[in-house]
RNA sequence: CCGGGUGUAGCGCAGUUUGGUAGCGCGUCUGCUUUGGGAGCAGAAUGUCGCAGGUUCAAAUCCUGCCACCCGGACCA
């Protein structure tokens, strides 16, 4: 490609909509332009950098057995109803662009496969004969995100790979799952990505075990905690730990006392010279399934530890069906608005104990009983400071079974935190990281495959539910994840895999005829090779062209300038900057070699 | 959804307090000069001032309503 007929408009300054360097980059490059919030168009540049995404993952998919198809972006309601996430996708997550059709039928514009991948499976598969069988597609999905945000890493429309696999049984479905985590492995050591493969938590797409793919970078939205072992990587919302150990009460008589102005654990600490580990602190939280049935859930956890909210969402995901619901809607800690709807009386915010009565609760819409838990670091403690459910007084010296009833549901909810013993070995302990998340592998089970009727006939004539997994590739993301990771003051450093194109020819003085005929043959026989080039053949200064080939981020760069007067041309590595001058018959060669050794 | 902010030329912004013919830089176009790191000189074009009402002789500026976008939070297979 000519840059004199490209559509190329480079920026000098950043756009004022990107506060990330990747999407300031994007933007500045050409690569991208914003249409609406968390919509963007994909321009001839950054087109390229997808297919070649793109390819990589098609690539790696295939190797494993796994068949391409597309299905719908637009899907009837009906299948979400079926599976139960219809509710779930439009009105608590609220994730979903969902509407009406002219005839009143509910459509949605999909944000992910399960229903539509589902429903092939049950028309089409009947036997275990046709098992294992794994189908996946690259395209565009829709979410309503709330508020999207750095460009591709968050938008409202993006390129997603997904895949689901289908199998006999749950042995199957992990070996399937553990291709795919060679697979995805493969798939970003091909990117260029500098990644980490944690344990996650399967959230509302449901299932047993699962697995995300962080491309490391600081403006990453989820926190990893790992060792330095190797051992353990998880996701901060799945993290496990060891706490640390609790130091031993002070107290050893059962007393209420009044502690004044002490709503926090700090303060209590301070004021009553005591650790936060010898505290119990009972968190409320209000809990809406999907019945909209509302319940109130108190979790006491020790007193230097923090609930982990995704944890507990978990926890009372579970208990849905006790309060005759399928699934929970959301969780939040009730605020001033939220309690006025229910509370008989002020609580004592700030001093509840774990046996706050539930003469609290009134009105019809809430369960009329607190649920109540206890985190494991708090099932132990001994003497433990707590709540009196009375403003400014807190009891000490408090003990389970005698003081108060220790809650039946014992969980662990905590927050695990940087510094904090490994599980694996105490001898190690946690680190952080920020990362992108560019994949997730899921085991889902029969989830699916048992709400929508999805079953074959094995080898003894039973019809049984299919066994599925599926897998998740942010297209989109991960392109941009690239460059938040490869990128300097200049502009953006694409690995070889994935530049949109591999050299560029700049040729400083385009009036000069001898420049332009070597950068025109140049440009011919790396073209013809398969070595994809540009030709920066415009009629600009030399600063403006080295500039603009920077800020795109081509692996290297060919100058026909003042060293073609000894037959030779300047090429110089965009990552490294280092510049050497190869004689012109050697230079498709030299080149032909790099793009090959860089791509593997 | 809560809170904060911004909407003026393709991009970045000033002008709004105190109403009076809409500006600057970059970019774009023309000409001359220049030609290896975002050139110089001369000239030119480019605007429903987010939208709709209202006040006023007069509104980018004041008032009311709405919309869009950005940031923090909540949220986020």
């Amino acid at each position: 490609m000519r840059l004199s007929q490209m559509l190329l408009v480079t920026l000098r300054e950043d756009s004022a909509e990107a506060v990330i360097p990747s999407h300031k980059l994007l933007l500045r490059a050409g690569y991208i332009r914003r249409i609406g919030s968390g919509v963007y168009a994909y321009l001839p540049l950054m087109w390229r950098v997808l297919q070649k995404v793109s390819q990589i993952v098609r690539e790696e998919m295939n190797a494993t057995g796994a068949q391409e198809c597309l299905l719908p972006q637009l899907q009837p309601s009906e299948l979400w109803q079926e599976s139960g996430r219809w509710d779930t996708y439009t009105k608590a997550e609220g994730i979903m662009f969902a509407f009406a059709d002219r005839q009143g039928r509910n459509v949605a514009m999909g944000p992910t496969h399960e229903e539509v991948i589902t429903a092939i499976a049950r028309d089409m598969v009947r036997s275990y004969r046709q098992l294992p069988l794994h189908l996946y597609q690259i395209q565009n999905k829709f979410r309503d995100e709330i508020r999207p945000r750095f460009g591709l890493l968050r938008g409202r429309e993006f390129i997603m790979k997904d895949g689901y696999s289908f199998h006999t049984d749950p042995e199957s479905l992990k070996e399937t799952y553990q291709d795919m985590d060679k697979a995805y492995r493969r798939m970003l050591e091909r990117s260029g990505a500098e990644y980490r493969a944690v344990e996650a938590d399967s959230g509302a797409i449901g299932g047993s075990g699962s697995q995300e793919f962080m491309v490391l970078a600081e403006a990453g939205e989820d926190e990893v905690l790992y060792t330095e072992d190797g051992q353990y990587a998880a996701n901060v919302e799945k993290a496990i730990s060891l706490p640390p150990d609790a130091e031993t009460s002070p107290f050893s008589q059962y007393e209420k006392r009044e502690t004044p102005n002490t709503p926090t654990i700090a303060s209590l600490a301070k004021f009553l010279k005591c650790p936060p580990t010898a505290i119990v602190k009972n968190v409320l939280y209000e809990a809406v399934y999907d019945n909209n049935k509302a319940v109130l859930v108190i979790v006491s956890i020790r007193g230097d530890q923090d609930v982990n909210e995704v944890k507990l969402q978990n926890e009372m995901a579970k208990l849905a069906p006790s309060f005759e619901a399928k699934g929970l809607l959301e969780l939040t800690v009730p605020d001033a608005e939220a309690q006025k709807k229910w509370a008989a009386k002020p609580l004592p915010l700030g001093y509840m104990g774990p046996d706050l009565s539930d003469d609290f609760i009134s009105g019809k819409e809430i369960h009329p009983q607190f649920v109540r838990m206890v985190d494991e670091t708090a099932v132990d403690l001994e003497n433990f400071v707590t709540g009196a459910n009375e403003t400014d007084y807190h009891v000490v010296g408090a003990n389970w079974d005698k003081d108060f009833k220790k809650p039946g549901i014992v969980v662990d909810v905590r927050t695990a935190m940087v510094g904090d013993r490994a599980v694996h070995d105490n001898s190690q302990t946690l680190q952080t990281a920020r990362g992108i998340e560019v994949g997730h592998i899921f085991q889902l089970g029969t989830k699916y495959s048992e709400a929508m009727g999805a079953t074959y006939t094995n080898e003894n004539g039973e019809e049984v539910p299919l066994v599925m997994g599926c897998y998740g590739v942010g297209v989109s993301r991960l392109a941009q994840a690239v460059v938040e990771q490869s990128h300097d003051k200049d502009g953006i450093i694409w690995p070889v895999a994935i530049a949109p194109y591999h050299v560029i020819i700049v040729v400083p003085n385009v009036s000069d005829d001898k420049a332009m005929n070597a950068a025109q043959s140049l440009y011919d026989e790396l073209n013809a090779l398969g070595i994809e080039t540009l030709l920066d053949d415009r009629d600009e200064r030399a600063g403006v062209k080295f500039k603009d080939a920077d800020l795109l981020g081509i692996p290297y760069r060919i100058v026909t300038g003042r060293s073609l007067k000894q037959g030779k041309v300047e090429v110089v590595q965009r990552a490294t900057k280092e510049a050497q001058d190869i004689a012109l018959d050697e230079v498709i060669t030299t080149l032909k070699q790099w793009v090959d050794e860089a791509i593997g």
